[in-house]
Order: C-alpha cells, then sequence, then structure tokens
DNA sequence: ACTTGTCCGAATGTCAACAAAACGGTGGCG
DNA sequence: CGCCACCGTTTTGTTGACATTCGGACAAGT
C-alpha cells in the first residue's frame, strides 16, 4: 500500500484554494491576496505563499513579481495551447497503456465507461460526469506507468477542469453520446493491444474536445459574472 | 525586445544552485541543506526554499516532508521516462514547427546546425556541443510557438541536461556525426513544410539520444564518486 | 539476539515583523 | 484641458526567530 504521507500546511492551502477556484467561489482572473488568504485559512503568509506556488506549478494561477497572483484567464488561444498538449501526452499514455494494461486494469476502465454511460442516461450532475470523465483519464496516465508522464498530465489537469467547468456553467451540459462512445472505443482499442491505434484515438478524442470547447467558448454571451460577489473563500471560514 | 523583468532573490538562488548541479559540484543525490545554502549564498533560508520549490518544478531536485532536498538520482529507469515523454513533445513541436516557421527562423536553425558541425570537426568541448544541442531544441519549441509545450519542455530540459552531461563527464564525448546529420534532416523537412514526416523524424531523433543513453549508463563502471567531495559550491563563496 | 521505547541533535515547517515595490489619487505645470 | 511628477496606501518580497518532526543511538525488556 502507498504510504500515507504528510504533507505540511502548503499543501493543504493549497488544496483549499484549488477547491474554491474549481467551484468557482474565485472567478478566472480573480486576484489572490495572500494576507487576505492568510486571514480566511487561518495559516501564515508564508504557507499561503508556499501553496500558491504550488497551484502555479499545477497551472491554475500565474504570478507576476510584485504583482502577486490571480486566477488564470480562460481565452480561446488557452484552450487551444492547453488541448493541444494534452493531445500529445494523451496519445502516448494510449499507446503505453494498450502495451502494459492488465485484465485488472481494463475491468476497471471498462467499469469507469460503464459509470459515464449510465450517468447520462440518468441525466446526472454535470459536476459527476466530469468527475467521472477525469477519472477516466486519470487511470488511463496511471496505466502508462511513467511518472514523468503523469507529473506533466497533472500540470494540464487542473486547466482543463476549469475548462470544462465553465463550459458546464455557461450553457446546457451537453455531454455527448458521441463522447461516451469515444471512451468506449478506446478501451476496445487498449484491450486488443492496437497501440497505434488507440494512440490516435485518444489525440482524436481530445482534439474532438477542444474544438467543441473552442466553439462553445467563440460562440457564448460576453460573460456578465459569477452569481456571488463577495470575493471568495467565504464557505471557509 | 522582451523586457528583462525583476525576478527576485528565488529566482536569482535557483540559477546559482542549479549551474553547481549542472557543473558536477553538487552530484546526483547530494542533500541540498537549507541553512547551509543561505549562508553559502547570502540570502536567508525563505529564499533559498522557495528556489528550491524552483527546482523542483524544473525537475532537478526532488524533496520529502521535513526531509529536505536532494539532487535527482540518474537511474536507467529516469532516463527512460524523461526521453519517452521527451518523444511526444518533440514530436508536437517538429509537426507544429513545420507549418508555423519564417524564413527568419529557417535561418536560424540552418546557422546552429552549422555551428555544430563546425564544432564537432573542430573537437570541440563537449559542453560546448551540449550547449548548442540545448539550443537547437529550445529554438524548436520556441518556433512552435506554444506556452504550454514550452512550460513542458523546460520541466524536461534540465535532467536531459543532467543526463548528457554525467554522459559526457563518463566517457568520451563521442558526440556523433549521424545525430547532426539528424538535426539537418529535420531542418530540411521542417523547411519544405512537411509536418508529419518532421514529427516522426523529430520522435525517432529524440528515441535515438535515448537508446545511447541508457546503452551507455547501463555498461558503465559503477560510478566511483566525483572529483571533489567538499560537498559543493566551494566556488560561490 | 531481536525488538521496542526513549532521548538527543539536526534539519525542516511555520510564523510574524521589517523592507521594497507597485497602484491610485492629487496637485502642479505645460 | 491634458500630462507628468509626487506621495500615501496597499501589497508583496525578505528576513530571523520559534515550533515541529525526523533519524539514529542507546538502553531496557522479551
Amino acid at each position: 500500500m502507498r504510504r500515507a504521507r504528510r504533507r505540511g500546511l502548503a499543501h493543504e492551502a493549497a488544496d483549499r484554494i484549488r477547491e474554491s477556484i474549481l467551484q468557482g467561489t474565485l472567478p478566472p482572473g480573480a486576484p489572490l491576496r495572500e494576507v487576505d488568504l492568510a486571514t480566511r485559512l487561518d495559516v501564515s503568509r508564508g504557507s499561503v505563499r508556499e501553496g500558491l506556488a504550488l497551484l502555479e506549478r499545477d497551472g491554475l494561477v500565474v504570478s507576476e513579481w510584485h504583482r502577486g497572483a490571480r486566477v488564470i484567464e480562460l481565452t480561446p488561444a488557452d484552450v487551444d495551447e492547453v488541448y493541444t498538449v494534452r493531445g500529445a501526452l494523451e496519445r502516448l499514455a494510449a499507446h503505453r497503456a494498450a502495451t502494459r494494461v492488465t485484465d485488472t486494469h481494463l475491468a476497471e476502465l471498462s467499469d469507469l465507461v460503464d459509470a459515464l454511460d449510465r450517468a447520462l442516461s440518468d441525466d446526472a450532475d454535470a459536476a459527476e460526469l466530469l468527475r467521472l470523465d477525469l477519472g477516466f483519464h486519470d487511470l488511463l496516465y496511471e496505466i502508462a506507468a511513467n511518472t514523468r508522464l503523469v507529473r506533466a498530465w497533472w500540470t494540464l489537469r487542473s486547466p482543463v477542469h476549469l475548462f470544462q467547468l465553465t463550459r458546464i456553467r455557461r450553457c446546457h451540459p451537453h455531454y455527448r453520446r458521441d463522447s461516451v462512445e469515444e471512451h468506449r472505443t478506446l478501451v476496445d482499442l487498449i484491450r486488443r493491444r492496437e497501440a497505434d491505434a488507440a494512440g490516435r484515438c485518444a489525440e482524436a478524442h481530445v482534439a474532438a474536445s477542444r474544438d467543441a470547447l473552442i466553439h462553445m467558448l467563440g460562440t457564448d454571451t460576453p460573460d456578465t459574472g459569477p452569481t456571488d460577489t463577495d470575493g471568495g473563500l467565504g464557505r471557509l471560514t
């Protein structure tokens, strides 16, 4: 079993802040002031500072010298960048997964796709669909069994999460049945150990997500702002 | 021109430490004690701490809770991981470069390959060859013009640098003429805008480097240790 | 002999105060 | 009327001191 490692306040703080960002309490572009966060989270500025550095590594936050940290913005150009790189990574992940997958893994993958299918039929919460989708891809990277690849994925995962979340928030879920079918196709290719085809399939899947996302961001309303305007983290106090 | 932005002491400290690691003064596995570094660099522990976090982002350093930071180790498994992911990234970079390259870029690429060729003929310093090689790949990523891709490359660049450096240190340079030819082939493909071929070429080039490196690491001496044993950074005081 | 518990030195994690820099408003000047 | 320099406020960058944790050594118990 994996050892339950202690992580320190900085990680804890980072988790709380990440939660708030991913819940929309801290909207894109919002400033992340150290003293404010330190007060609300009841830790020192140093820990908050370190936590913000962690979030910057996750790609959820950008910071400039003497200007502090802000939640990243979500321009279509960013979507393009993130999903382009993600496509390359996921291609590699699928390729490797197809050559090293075990029966246990295959069962887990199938279970996730089934769960996704069921959730879609049950008209489940959009957040739940997103959770399952991300879980599927997490598992794919885990099967690929390459530490650096997983780390690279984690630097993209948070932005992806955020992108999908704003998409959900702005329009109706629209979680396509096509998408679930793409997942199932990928699992089948992996089961048959067709590495090259699996890689191409994964890359195409990501590209499809990217195009759908960009199309949505390009044609939506100019965004009149989030529902609450208190600046965030009120629920954490 | 790009603005020469202030970066703060943490970045400065990170640069100094990175230098020492890449010069071999701090060998792989060496512990990086905060108070020690703070004393030698004449900055506070906080800044050193932040700098070490930056180096961890670069993948040059690993750290555990309450156990401090150490220079990364160099197992063949690590080489495999790093170069596998690098192959995927470089494939994407070459593909994009082939579609967006300008004449100016092509001239710069050619110049670099020529410089590499000349340096090889002149039997130049191995470090110089490495510098030119890395410069070539940096330029490739820059031409690809994708911020996230560049960032992903930078998390791999330092380990690559370190790998090549220890290779140089252990055996004769052996910088192959084959390698230079591969660079030239890649530039030609990019010039002719053959994106797919360029991507495959770049991936193959990285795979070749990986195999050479692993072969060398697998057959070398058990490593009797570095030349100086003072623990590092003596030259910085 | 092996395990288990405790102590100690050393290093890291955390904190709150000090110093430097950027932002915004105000007033004077062209 | 517009522009620029100045200055106070706010926020971040940096520092040294305190608290916590780890690893090993030593000794007692089984």
